[in-house]
DNA sequence: CTGGGTGTACTGATTCGCTTCATACAGTTG
DNA sequence: CAACTGTATGAAGCGAATCAGTACACCCAG
């Protein structure tokens, strides 16, 4: 489901919370599925439990998931995710963009990718 | 020229190098324009001058920047830049896009944004 | 030529965040 | 009840980041 890189310098939480938020942007989680529970998916990654928690629990804040003591952790509605979150992806947008037009990315290019991208899902 | 946020969990010199590339990037400092030294920078940010260095070696090995011994460091042209550098940001402009389309941001919002990016040399 | 600027290199010490391990509690479900 | 779930806490170790100090080689204006 997930791989971790141990010589990535990013922290495996958030190794992890990238991992299932992009698998939920993706679609390959569907609305309402449910996650593998804390300690099956920290056995799998053969790491921490504490460490798949921290992602969950990052994750729930951000609004991508939503965790019920007891019964799981459950992807949520592409609705409900915080709006801090939107600003900063808009930020990362226009900064990446900026920079590949700088590089000499025409840009045809970055539009035609950005349209690839639309109701596909793929990434 | 660049103010740092300790509150930040990104590292100091990291956040030098991105702060200087974006500045390369959107034309604030022209191609060819000297840099700061290594020591006048770290006095000006207060911090030690070893972690703005680092930053600079960064961004030399990047391509962003060369720096020659005895005269000092200079904004490089943009088709010096890493190829590597490249990769990477159409990695992140595709996963951004994706993300932000799951959040429901219509497709031409985002091609607006990046047409407004052309040439304008703003963000 | 000399002094002050430049990039670069190395060492040691310290601080701080990440991660692990262990344990515990409370809720849900079959 | 038993086994699963999320959640909470504290202690410990480790490694990256930063700082401090020192040093060398280079360039250039005076």
């Amino acid at each position: 489901m997930l791989n971790l890189d141990y010589r990535d310098a990013r922290p495996l939480y958030e190794q992890v919370k990238d991992g299932l938020r992009r698998l939920i942007v993706t679609g390959a989680i569907q609305e309402g599925e449910k996650l593998p529970s804390v300690r099956s998916m920290a056995s799998a990654l053969a790491i921490n439990p504490n460490t798949i928690q921290r992602a969950y629990e990052a994750l729930e804040a951000e609004g991508y998931i939503s965790s019920e003591p007891g019964k799981g952790s459950f992807a949520a509605a592409n609705n409900g995710v915080d709006t801090g979150r939107r600003e900063e992806l808009f930020q990362r947008f226009d900064q990446t963009a900026s920079e590949l037009l700088f590089l000499g990315v025409p840009l045809e290019t970055l539009l035609t990718r950005v349209r690839a991208l639309e109701g596909g899902d793929q990434v």
